[in-house]
DNA sequence: CGGACCGTTGAAAGGTGTCAAGTTGCGTGG
DNA sequence: CCACGCAACTTGACACCTTTCAACGGTCCG
């Protein structure tokens, strides 16, 4: 199954019919309010799975970054197969309770730290969850726009574009491009990223 | 296992030996900054479970918030007992999926809503959470301190009060005591958790 | 009675949001 | 090939919500 970049995959309150497992390109995974107020829970990359949470209708929203393409599984077929494979079951507890340690720390972030301090947990993460990533240690991919990651950390577009300018005019990072960024101090950068500064 | 009020179970950090059953009381899940800057990520009553994450270390600390009891399992007996057990790893399964989706709903409140709004949702998932809840509707019995609900809620302690307050005002809660809160308009108090007003 | 802890309230400060105006980058079409 | 136009990003000025700092009252208990 193929989806254009900006596809949805899934919407929050339809009926959760199908488990999803990403082969290629990248979601994002987004909660809203009435008035639109939007925080991204989570992005994911290929090899991740999506529906997983029980229930009859989906709890979140699912959209694709790029051009993607995912492996769609009807859900009781799916239930019923990992019902009979233990280690299936298995993995899949390991990777839910990974994401529950990962949402954990997404709320550390959210409730108490800075803008700066998020900026910077949010890059030295980032090159962990993209398979796409280049291997130059300090080079960092940004697939998302800004808009996207304003809203993963709970800031504005416009707090996330300072952010990273004071981060340029104190020389953590240089930015090739916009979606190109490079760590040059990485030191700093951790310090930041744990409010020790 | 019988805890005091204010114990600790676990830290963060500590190599991760055990897992946890609750079976009295309650408890509070939390992460904290180096400068002491502490998020509070969930709070656990009889039943739950605590330690599921894999790794080598607790990735977060817990204590006791009132004088509670515990089952505690060592690590490697209690995996081999899963291994061997579909119908446990699939509550767990299950268990963890639940926690992930609540996750995902306080990343909501914490990046995106307001103080008011907080406290409407924290008062109304409360009741759902708590078995030792009285039954009367509209009634919820507030087992935490101030500090706690603002290290839940991502607000300060101030704020916590001053919101409260503003909720007396407008008549859609009362406070017959500190720890004691009835809801006198659940329609307006479900309007502000969605930001609706 | 004194002290510690908890909660409430007030005034002022500050970080982030809002609103608005540029600037850059890039694909499209003349 | 160049001009145009849109979308994304940046920057500035100001507003506002929440935090910070401080003082005060209440309750429990030694």
């Amino acid at each position: 199954m193929t989806l254009q970049a900006g596809a949805a995959l899934v919407r929050e309150g339809e009926p959760a019919l199908h488990v999803f497992n990403i082969t290629m390109g990248s979601l994002r995974v987004y909660k809203l309010l009435p008035d639109g107020r939007r925080q991204i829970t989570g992005f994911l990359f290929a090899g991740d799975f999506l529906g997983l949470a029980i229930g009859e209708a989906y709890v979140f929203s699912a959209e694709a970054m790029e051009p993607s393409t995912v492996c769609r599984f009807r859900k009781e077929p799916f239930r019923a197969l990992v019902e009979q494979s233990p280690p299936l079951e298995h993995m899949l507890l390991h990777r839910t309770s990974h994401e529950l340690a990962a949402a954990q720390n997404q709320m550390l972030l959210l409730g108490r730290k800075t803008a700066i301090e998020r900026m910077a947990s949010f890059l030295l993460d980032l090159p962990g969850h993209d398979p796409a990533r280049p291997s130059a240690p300090g080079q960092v991919r940004l697939p998302m726009k800004r808009g996207e990651i304003a809203d993963y950390l709970g800031l504005t577009i416009e707090t996330v574009s300072r952010v990273l300018t004071r981060m340029k005019v104190m020389g953590i990072i240089s930015m090739p491009s916009q979606n190109e960024l490079i760590v040059e101090r990485p030191a700093r950068l951790r310090q930041h990223a744990l409010g020790e500064v």
